[in-house]
RNA sequence: GCCUCGUUCGUCUAGUGGCCAAGGACGCCGCCCUUUCAAGGCGGAGAUCACGGGUUCGACUCCCGUACGAGGUACCA
């Protein structure tokens, strides 16, 4: 019943662990087969053994779960088209290879990786381009019966046809045209017996019945090869749609080395991933000339592939910030709360609370401060930093952070003085109490508001940025308060 | 080198022949609000739509060329 729905695959190599970039693309295919209605598939193209980093799938599941994307078939859960691993495909690979060869469009061929070296610095020599010279494309039956009595090793290349041309239809791009004689018989089976790429994506895209190929646009030039292997095997090409690689600042392609943040870098710094979901999805997509906040229901209502565009973007983490924030502020304080605490309570080397603060943090108390800073948190894990000397015993700061523009320590020491006593004659310890009377002790002494509350802000947070300051001391406590005050008055005397 | 793709404000982008002397967002600047920092409001700078030719009554939009950028050119994916 599901049979005429897209189906749609992602298929990451377990080469190494997965940029931000491949989420995108991955985002995409998912964000169009929920779209549609129609089935997501995982599949682990890890034919290169010798490449495949230990931990990667796992690291690479976490970070789909993490931004909210399930798979209908793939690894762990199965699915009718299995296996979802190409190792574990290798028989129906060298099936077709053999089926390949036996129609003629492939052959087995016996160079050596010495020859094949020495072929390609001569054509480097005469400037040519590098390009297989079909040397065993034209074996004669015996000279091949030799090299198999000698126990020759072989793999097994894909014989292009060696005029015309072949088109490429792309739904992004429009047709892309290639000289046939432009492209090389590549190997699609290696010595070792596995299919390379080129061969086992298109088995296992025509036997998993994918519908839509979505792949980064730097598969386009081995593309035309795809189309002649679909060929030779008969089978009906899927729609391709190569979209566009995120770029780094350098408008190079992204590479985890260089300029791209894995997902578990940001979900570190405290982005949120529905954040992280919402700025991916307009990196080569848009849905209009304004919509950009888009929740994940949304997105799935709204995705469709015609909106891709056709350049890269270099992925902006300024705007991610942005946005991190605007979903921040349209977090509930309890979930807030919720989220920012085990990024508080962290150790303070990965950019917790100061070791010298007791976990677990007080709810209560962690929820009001949390409440005066939720407007101003741009990622979770900035909280900590931000919020400390709420939970911190000592601070630490220069005496003359108390000397608010226009003021001597003179001055400063005398407001705090009478700041002091006017705080301690109040009955009540709440900001709407505190405010309207030392509005008036600041006029009194003269003083702008500002000169008399900066200093009294340094002296309770040992900072010149804090939320507003009344509510900042109610929510400190009255004896916490009092005592910095008090410690303030006599570094200033 | 060869092949291919791409090119609208610094960045993400809207734009599918007239609605565009190019709209939105981030960032930046200024003003307002204001006890600081944010948030918010308002305003500003910022793109001769890479360049040059066509096609057309009319082009950011179609075609060709050039430049620049990127990707590919593996028994990697």
């Amino acid at each position: 019943m599901t049979e005429h729905k897209p189906r749609l695959r992602f298929a990451p190599s377990p080469t190494g662990f997965m940029h931000i970039g491949g989420y995108r693309t991955l985002l995409f295919s998912w964000l169009y087969a929920r779209h549609t209605g129609g089935s997501f598939i995982l599949r682990i193209e890890d034919t290169d053994v010798a490449r495949t980093v230990e931990g990667a799938i796992e690291v690479m599941l976490d970070g789909m779960r993490w931004l909210g994307m399930d798979y209908d078939e793939g690894p762990i859960i199965g699915g009718q088209y299995g296996p979802y691993y190409q190792t574990q495909r290798k028989a129906l690979y060298q099936e077709y290879a053999h089926q390949l060869i036996e129609s003629g469009h492939a052959y087995r061929c016996y160079c050596t990786s010495e020859r094949l070296e020495q072929m390609r610095n001569a054509q480097a020599a005469q400037k040519l381009p590098p390009r297989y010279d079909r040397h065993c494309r034209y074996l004669t039956d015996e000279e091949r019966d030799a090299n198999e009595a000698a126990g020759l090793k072989w793999v097994v290349r894909f014989a292009m046809p060696l005029e015309g041309e072949t088109v490429v239809h792309d739904e992004i791009h429009g047709d892309i045209t290639f000289k046939n004689s432009d492209i090389d018989d590549a190997v699609i089976v290696k010595s070792d017996g596995f299919a390379l790429y080129h061969l086992a994506h298109i088995v296992d895209d025509h036997l998993m019945g994918i519908t839509h190929v979505l792949r980064g646009d730097d598969w386009i030039s081995s593309a035309p090869r795809h189309v002649q292997i679909y060929n030779a095997l008969g089978w009906e090409i899927p729609l391709f749609y190569h979209v566009p690689n995120v770029l780094g600042k350098d408008k190079k392609k992204l590479s985890k080395r260089h300029n791209a943040p894995s997902w578990v870098e940001l979900k570190e710094k405290g982005f949120l991933p529905e954040a992280v979901f919402n700025f991916l999805a307009l990196i080569g997509w848009a849905y209009d000339d304004k919509t950009e906040l888009f929740t994940r229901e949304e997105l799935i209502r709204v995705f469709t592939l015609d909106h891709i565009g056709a350049a890269g973007g270099i992925y902006d983490q300024d705007k991610l910030l942005w946005m991190n924030g605007v979903y921040i502020r349209q977090l509930s304080l309890e979930d807030l709360v919720e989220r920012a605490l085990p990024y508080m309570e962290r150790p303070e080397a990965e950019g917790g609370l100061p070791d010298s603060v007791g976990r677990s943090l007080d709810r209560q108390y962690t929820s009001s401060v949390l409440h005066l800073e939720h407007e101003r948190l741009k990622t979770l894990g900035e909280a900590a930093e931000v919020v400390s000397f709420f939970f911190v015993d000592e601070l630490h700061y220069e005496t003359a952070m108390l000397v608010q523009k226009g003021m001597d320590i003179g001055r400063t020491h005398a407001g705090l003085v009478r700041a002091r006593d006017l705080l301690n004659s109040l009955e009540e310890w709440r900001h709407e109490v505190m405010e309207p009377p030392m509005r008036e002790l600041a006029a009194e002494l003269g003083l702008k508001p500002g000169q008399l509350f900066g200093a009294i802000r340094v002296a309770i947070s040992g900072r010149t940025a804090t939320p507003p300051l009344f509510e900042t001391m109610e929510v400190l406590g009255r004896e916490r308060s009092m005592a910095r005050i008090e410690q303030a008055i006599e570094r200033s005397a």
